[in-house]
DNA sequence: GCAAAAGTGTTAGAAGTACACCCATGA
DNA sequence: TCATGGGTGTACTTCTAACACTTTTGC
């Protein structure tokens, strides 16, 4: 890598997935150069970023670096840029040592990114990392203002949701039942659908298509697989 | 003012106004050392921000010293960071005068605010500065990439309007006819409401209360003026 | 009286809500 | 056959949309 770093502007990933349950966040560790034990605390995927390199390329290189894909859209929502960032010595001490740099940082603005992942792709992870899935009701205390851009993106994606509840479907399998989809809608928005009414509602969405395949191994009435069709009139 | 400059962010300011036909933008241009004519293209109002300032701060530094307005709300709705922002020759010499720098600047990652401004508010617009309201479909070729900039700005305001329309009763007059709010909110959103059952929706609105008061001095009947109260639950 | 815009009431249809019942499957 | 969650139909309510006529005011 020859390109000249910007020590003054990064870009950090919020990283959503879904387990069925709730909303999940990708954080990592640095791996000691020992490489077996992880030290420090947990932070979000992110960079500072070259000189020759756009804010969306950043984010997708962050991305890219830490998990082989490449192909998900990435929706910037928010920039933080408190003069205090850095107050933790520690976080600065990483900084400059995770970038190689010469001199020490007093001051980063950080624009965050956020992508809906299906949780259980398969993520060929960096080398030398350590990265979890974590609940967001569950986070630990991260590093920097990270906890802050979590709670961030979390709101950003519900507001988005609000107005097209088609970004949710990255974050379910290929195929998915009703309840699935009711039960990521209702997670992340907020808003309670009748359990009852939520087929008429599935009816309506051209984009929904029903699939004659059903669920399989379950003790009780096998729920439909649906799929989700983009470009079927959104 | 001793304070740094930090030469890699700014923040850049879409000050929006309604004159009751459509949405307008306030540009500026410095006036030439002279003082009478105006050189150079028109830009949004922003700066470089300082060491010590949050971007929130400098957003709103920006504002009041250009016209002396502190207590208005002000989003941070996106940040541009193409690394192609300063490809016109022009725009990097004037950024270089304007913060009276020793250096090139060779890459500005700039925080684009939005503000909802009456445009008849008494402004007291900063010495040496010509500034302008110009609707948002006239807009000449500005500065950087300011044109995407107000685009942008425009769509964000919408997008917030549609899950929370009591924004936009600071784009309107202490006292406003039914007829101005309809007209905000069709502009704004994009969206056509039935003159006929406008009067309805209002009803429904506890925070829009209909004063005693008419229009004065028009050649047809005189409406009813409303006033926006806050805090009358959302 | 005329032009111009404000204001009001009714009704049909669509969308949303509530609820009661039947179905398929593994244990 | 029982427990568990999937699926459907129907009646009721609420929201939305379409529409025509009367009122006030300046000229």
């Amino acid at each position: 890598m020859s390109h000249t770093i910007n020590p003054y502007v990064s870009v950090d990933c919020v990283l959503l997935g879904f387990d069925d349950q709730q909303l999940n966040v990708l954080v990592v560790r640095q791996c000691s150069t020992g490489g077996a034990e992880s030290t420090g605390s947990f932070k979000l995927p992110g960079s500072l970023i070259y000189m020759d390199e756009s804010l969306d390329e950043a984010a997708r290189r962050v991305l890219y670096e830490l998990t082989g894909l490449s192909q998900v859209p990435m929706i910037q929502f928010r920039a933080f840029g408190g003069a205090d960032r850095l107050e933790n010595p520690d976080d600065a001490v990483w900084l400059k040592r995770f970038h190689n740099l010469e001199h020490n940082i007093e001051r980063i603005v950080t624009i965050a990114y956020t992508a809906l992942l299906r949780i259980n792709r398969k993520v060929k992870l960096k080398e030398g990392f350590e990265a979890h899935w974590v609940p967001v009701s569950q986070l630990p205390k991260l590093a920097f203002d990270h906890n802050e851009l979590v709670e961030a993106a979390v709101e950003s994606v519900r507001d988005a949701a609000m107005l097209d509840t088609t970004m949710l479907f990255s974050l379910l399998p290929r195929k998915f039942t009703a309840t699935q989809l009711r039960t990521v809608m209702e997670t992340v928005t907020g808003v309670g659908y009748d359990f009852k009414n939520f087929h008429k509602k599935i009816a309506q969405m051209p984009y929904v298509v029903p699939l004659d395949e059903k669920e399989d191994g379950v003790s009780h009435r096998a729920a439909r697989y649906y799929t989700f069709r983009r470009g079927k009139r959104k």
